[in-house]
DNA sequence: TTGTCAATATCACAAAATGTGGTAAAGTAG
DNA sequence: CTACTTTACCACATTTTGTGATATTGACAA
């Protein structure tokens, strides 16, 4: 199951106009006036295929449409942004190293991170059985 | 600037049959069928307007042909996903649920699951540094 | 082997979405 | 006001998708 990961992650996305315009608010006619301006660059798959537009390009359509309500800037943005991607890959990487155990029982499942670093002999197991979790701790059983 | 966060954020990303198929492998005689044999749920943005698959469906799509292309009946592939959300719905359920605290400082970052339901006056704390995790437990500090 | 069923491919036609060039309208700066 | 920028709208061609029908392929049981 581990390509499925590294395949989202490499999700190449693309959309196309009609997407673009729902998702980014602005609408056909300015995304294609823009993009002869040379503000933006949709690429093509195939030739003669339609054109499509990155997730890069999605945000850019989204900052360009934003921008007279000057807030914060792109900079800020973009910091923001690296704090959230911070996030969801630190608990990717909690799971990728610590997971030692994932067991359905019931109506509980049992996530065992292993070996508690600072009190040895105890692993570190959290139940959780529908909206309650439990974190605890259990005695060793090698 | 920060509705450009929340609009990236809260992107509700769909896209066609055919940017499906090209992301996913799968092809649209494939899609179609899993869809008719209940597997997967396209939606429509509007009325007599063309299906539409989402992020959530896209990595559904994955996983179904990762399990065709190791040989799994459409059946058997069927099962197991319904195994694969329940385990990233009890991950999902252990960070809204127990998450505390998430700092980071320098190039560590700080998991707080709070209190160990069997171990008080113990907070666990994990704590991340690039790919090195540690499970740790931490006298409470109230 | 034959028959059956699951899974996929292919085809034809209708409908929806997009590309493109043209023109009009609304807004803006001089 | 005039010139220019920006957006809307329209028509027609092309691409993309939906859908139902039919064919093909492979696995498996009788």
């Amino acid at each position: 199951m581990d390509n499925v990961i590294m395949k989202l992650k490499s999700l190449n996305i693309s959309m196309g106009i009609g997407e673009t315009s729902r998702i980014t608010g602005a609408t056909t006619t300015q995304i294609r006036y823009w993009e002869k301006k040379g503000l933006i660059h949709p690429i093509r798959h195939e030739e003669g295929g339609n054109k499509r537009y990155s997730l890069k390009t999605l945000t850019k359509i989204i900052i360009i449409k934003n921008f007279i309500d000057d807030g914060y800037t792109l900079a800020k943005a973009g910091e923001m942004i690296k704090t959230h991607y911070q996030d969801v890959d630190t608990f990717r990487t909690i799971v990728s190293q610590r997971l030692v155990g994932l067991s359905h029982t019931d109506n509980v499942t049992r996530v065992n991170l292993g070996e508690i670093d600072n009190d040895p002999g105890f692993d570190l197991v959290i139940e959780t059985r529908g909206q309650d979790v439990k974190v605890l701790k259990r005695a060793r059983q090698d």
